[in-house]
DNA sequence: GGATTCTGTTGCACGATGTTACATAGAACT
DNA sequence: AGTTCTATGTAACATCGTGCAACAGAATCC
């Protein structure tokens, strides 16, 4: 990942300049501000990874930006207080902050708390940062379409076959939807696969969709991903999130 | 979302209890675990949103724990544990956890916290394709809709059959209304389930429902939830309480 | 050309579901 | 109350769909 640019929001100029040099010590980009107006414009401006907001600014309140910030952006939020009641912190909770923390703190500790939320952020977002390719996102999983590789939940590459791509390639693009051996089988002489449309004995299907059950489900004897229909067929289960990147 | 399903990791049952208990009161499915073979058996086995670890537990050690379930997993980690030094928080950070709370802790405080990680998790992955979802409580009884896991009284998951799962839908969306086997054996076929509509020699819902209360009754051969109407069909006769989720 | 991987076929085991037969419980009638 | 009749519960069996290991032919890679 490329170096975290962080926003410090402090009224409090020695506060200020004490945190970002510290960040700045500690590999991160750290970019100073001390009112609203100042955090719109790297907001707005820039990329921002992270804002470490104080509650107290002056004549502003740091919960209210929160709030605000909230509404319109999906940017992480830390905020720093003085004020460390149990019932202030929810608050803080409650304006949908990340994290709280109260001062004076361990700037150590603080700095372990921000990557916490940093690699919370990244683990849960895309990794891949291509161009014009589609990915999706199912249950902890990622599949770049263009590529055709496909990452585990733990970010392990899993080498699928053709076929097996095809497949879960088919099902991804009916999330929900039960399809019948029939159509599977269609789709997936349409999909520019093998043409062995001989479908006459059927069950090629159902040790397809095993075979692919063993590299992308948890537990393969429960099925979450790709579920039976019974007397049907088989249905993706979960669902799915697609990117343009 | 689903419900979101956290996994309690505490070897003192005291405590593993108390916050069992307090998370069921509060919208969560809470799922208790002593040890690390425990803990296994859920990660592998069933979905678990976040994991609250105790870093002291017996002879095993949490951040152990923690750290092996990072290289494989990108389940949420919060750390919970007596020990609240700073250098003692940073270690945990150091594993991988997502956060760190020392105890006593206040249960509220712990609930922010907890909801703020998981909406970090998900705001970081906005759904393309989402299904609504609906959920149903009765007489301690928690059943989602959507991924079609019904839980007991003490959070246990219970599996169902296809044909159990529809027909518990069934009488489930009309409570304390008496159904004739005619009507439930219409629904059933309509519910997308098996074609076979073959309702002539009719004594299959009676052994359906007889299959279902041996699962979900508490004494089968005296059912409290799903009643015998004699002479008309069967009732479901426990009021029921629907979510939007 | 040989080794390796992919993919369809087959047979068997198992679980899910409907059917049947019999036991029991309730209701109705005497 | 006792008798009879009907409805329901349920164990045992039959049937069918699915999972899957093992095999074999096809495709691919050195």
């Amino acid at each position: 990942m490329a170096i975290p640019r962080i926003l410090v929001v402090d009224d409090d100029m020695d506060m200020r300049q004490m945190m970002t040099q510290f960040l700045r010590q500690n590999g991160t980009i750290a970019l100073p501000a001390a009112n609203e107006a100042e955090v719109r414009t790297h907001i707005d401006g820039g990329r921002v990874d992270l804002v470490l907001l104080d509650v107290m600014l002056g004549d502003e309140n740091g919960l209210e930006i929160c709030r605000q910030l909230r509404t319109e952006q999906d940017v992480p939020i830390i905020m720093v207080s003085a004020l460390s009641a149990d019932s202030q912190r929810m608050e803080g909770y409650a304006v949908g902050a990340d994290d709280y923390i109260a001062k004076p703190f361990n700037p150590e500790l603080l700095l372990a708390r921000i990557k916490a939320v940093l690699s919370r952020t990244r683990r849960s977002a895309s990794l891949v940062h291509r161009r014009n390719t589609k990915s999706f996102r199912f249950s902890g999983w990622l599949y770049d379409a263009k590529s055709g590789e496909i990452l585990s939940p733990a970010h392990i590459q899993v080498t699928l076959s053709r076929r097996e791509t095809a497949l879960l390639q088919v099902l991804l693009a009916n999330p929900h939807i039960p399809l019948t051996r029939e159509e599977i089988a269609t789709s997936l002489d349409v999909t520019g696969e093998t043409q062995p449309a001989n479908e006459a004995s059927g069950r090629a299907i159902d040790v397809l969709v095993g075979r692919l059950r063993n590299k992308i489900e948890t537990n393969p004897k429960d099925p979450q991903i790709l579920k039976t229909e019974r007397g049907v067929g088989y249905v993706f289960a979960v669902d799915v999130e697609v990117f343009e990147t």
